[in-house]
RNA sequence: GGUCCGGUAGCUCAGUUGGAUAGAGCAACUGCCUUCUAAGCAGUAGGUCAUUGGUUCGAAUCCAAUCCGGAUCACCA
């Protein structure tokens, strides 16, 4: 249990006592004292005021003296400063939790709760290659389910490949038209981008195409619907759910380009799944449960024979669930997955990284997956993120705008290889460690970047910043692991010494308090779902490991006393650093 | 138009769920490498928390209205 919680469980019984009169923790506060005054952590007495009609300074003084001579184990001293009760405290259990943590590399993590999640992310179209925006899906969905282990629960990654549909029959056509049999082999490009190359260029030639119709008197919208090449997108896509053989030859090969590509790119972000799901099996997995929903009333059929759902009550719109011609349409198809993934993984929560634009579309399939009675419905969560912009506004394909992950990813670690080189503090790396170094702190500097942000927030993609590497930044954490490094690699802990007791520095102890918040940090960060509560506080602690470092020596501290208490503080440190790195998906380096 | 999200320093973001004089990083300026890594530390400067009103001991935080920006409301996925 955390000091804080101490501290709230000591308030509720001394008032208890002292005042024969119950409360709980909605009335009073407890806050982190501020640095201008002395303390720890601060009691906030105003709410207490009107109950127990005194002053509360007064109020103030008799809890802080309650608790001082109750809880010598927690507090040492108490001040009162308008209000506010300020508690210092005990030297001894900030020394107790460094002494029973210490070494302990699973610090603040919890022991396995038994519940189930499925985290979906990434669920790439197989069109294209991965660009910015995947990244920031990514690192978000590995780095929650991290979190999510790390608070006990058990956690099974998917993904569901976008493989088939219009979109995709659109590059297939136009390889066929232009491409002279080019593959990945042949022309040496990695396969994702040979696929997007020919979904870019259909997108050119459809154009041209339309402005000779046009030309013509054909009006825009009739233009956009007959040129050459779209019928034959439109006929492959008959085709293909006709199971034409050579068509869906040309489909498996196009794809396998594409999965190809994706797995490079994944290997090297370090990303992966447990079970990978294709929309070109399961979409047509809905279409029993829309009989199902029939039966029970909650769709029903309009005259033309479609299918709908009336949401009208719930304050959304009706919603169409089945065509006319009894296709099924994308939410038909994700209430068919809901189910399919509950019945494989019997999940108490189903999320979703998905961008901020589909809210409304995952609003619609939880009640509709709930007003079917699903068991899969309670659990679904919409992990919703704000896209990624850049400096210029979106980005689009058309313009051209789009930054690629792959060519990102590169140019971070050029740009970190060459800082490094400059900096010459890498003598006697070997090649493998070099590349491995840059690896790590280009990849450690891009996740960071995307992670620390509030996951809802619409961010904004400098790509100046984002290979930044001082302030708050994942190399400026990675530096800080690896100065603690560099002091064990001087002098260990000596495992026999016994600490005494003696006062803690105002810097041993700030880093200190920080150690004992992680638990918490962990625990927060999951019930949010949000990366960016580790990425604040490993920044913090890392900061606070700074600041230490420069005032205090660890290897020539004043007493053999202090130098066992700062190598254990520096263990310690080093643990949580690469364990809140490691939250967020990235390494870090014993040297840098 | 309906619904949802956002607006905090020049820029990018925090703000412990209502607490003390609103914090970081970047950019600018001033210091600090003969001592465990200066990818660092210490400091200066920078604010009408979009606006107005309300709730109360106390509001960036809660409520209402207004302004600005974004998303969404397809027999697309």
């Amino acid at each position: 249990m955390a000091i804080v919680q101490h501290l709230q469980q000591a308030v509720l019984k001394s008032l208890a006592a002292l005042y024969n009169n119950t409360f709980t923790e909605k009335d009073f506060q407890v806050n982190q004292t501020k640095p201008e005054f002395e303390g720890d952590y601060t009691v906030v007495m105003f709410a207490l005021v009107k109950q127990l009609k005194k002053s509360p300074d007064e109020i103030g003084n008799e809890l802080g003296h309650h608790l001082i001579n109750n809880y010598p184990q927690y507090f040492s001293s108490y001040n009162i400063i308008k209000g506010f009760l300020n508690l210092v405290v005990a030297d001894t259990y900030w020394q107790s939790v460094l002494l029973n943590n210490y070494e302990n590399p699973d610090y603040g993590k919890k022991s396995p709760t038994g519940k189930r999640v499925v985290m979906e992310y990434s669920s790439p179209n197989t069109n294209k290659p991965l660009h910015l925006g995947h990244l920031r899906n990514i690192f978000l969905g590995w780095s929650t389910a991290e979190i999510l282990k790390a608070n006990g629960f058990d956690v099974a990654k998917t993904c569901i490949a976008n493989d088939r549909g219009i979109h995709i029959c659109k590059s297939m056509v136009t390889w066929q038209l232009f491409a002279n049999g080019a593959t990945p082999q042949s022309t040496g490009i990695k396969g994702d981008h040979l696929v997007g190359d020919y979904y870019v260029r259909f997108g050119e030639e459809h154009k041209k195409q339309m402005a000779a119709l046009m030309e013509t008197g054909m009006s825009k919208e009739d233009a956009d619907k007959e040129t050459p090449i779209m019928k034959a997108a439109q006929q492959m896509l008959v085709d293909w759910e006709a199971g034409k053989p050579e068509v869906i030859e040309l489909w498996k090969k196009m794809n396998g380009w594409v999965y190809e590509g994706f797995e490079s790119t994944y290997k090297k972000i370090g990303a992966d799944f447990d079970k990978v799901y294709y929309e070109s099996e399961t979409y047509l997995l809905g279409k029993e449960l829309v009989e199902q929903g029939l039966q029970k009333g909650v769709f029903y059929k309009k005259e033309d024979g479609s299918v709908w759902i009336d949401l009208t009550a719930d304050g959304l719109d009706e919603k169409i669930v089945q065509r006319r011609d009894g296709t099924s349409v994308y939410i038909t198809q994700d209430i068919g997955l809901a189910v399919e993934k509950y019945d494989q993984y019997k999940y108490d929560l189903s999320i979703y990284v998905v961008a901020d634009e589909q809210n409304y579309h995952f609003k619609v399939l939880k009640l509709i997956c709930q007003k079917l009675g699903l068991p899969s419905a309670d659990g679904i969560y919409h992990l919703s993120y704000g896209m990624v912009e850049l400096p210029t506004g979106r980005m689009k394909t058309r313009e051209g705008t789009v930054v690629d992950a792959d060519d990102l990813v590169e140019e971070i670690i050029k740009v970190v290889e060459k800082h490094t080189e400059e900096l010459g503090k890498v003598e006697g790396f070997t090649e493998a460690e070099l590349k491995d170094l840059y690896d790590t702190i280009g990849l450690g500097a891009l996740k960071f970047y995307l992670l620390r942000v509030d996951p809802k927030k619409r961010m904004i993609f400098n790509p100046e910043e984002s290979i930044d590497i001082h302030g708050y930044t994942g190399p400026f954490v990675q530096y800080s692991y690896a100065r603690t490094k560099s002091i064990l690699r001087k002098e260990n802990v000596n495992p026999n010494y016994k600490l005494e007791s003696s006062p803690l520095l105002k810097h041993e102890k700030e880093i200190l308090i920080m150690l004992e918040q992680y638990p918490g940090v962990i625990e927060n960060a999951g019930a949010e779902h949000n990366p960016s509560v580790i990425a604040v506080y490993a920044f913090q602690l890392a900061q606070t490991l700074n600041s230490f470092y420069n005032v205090l020596s660890v290897v020539n501290a004043e007493t053999e006393d202090k130098k066992q208490l700062r190598l254990r503080i520096a263990v310690m440190t080093a643990n949580v650093l690469k364990s809140a790195m490691q939250l967020l998906g990235a390494k870090v380096p014993e040297r840098m």
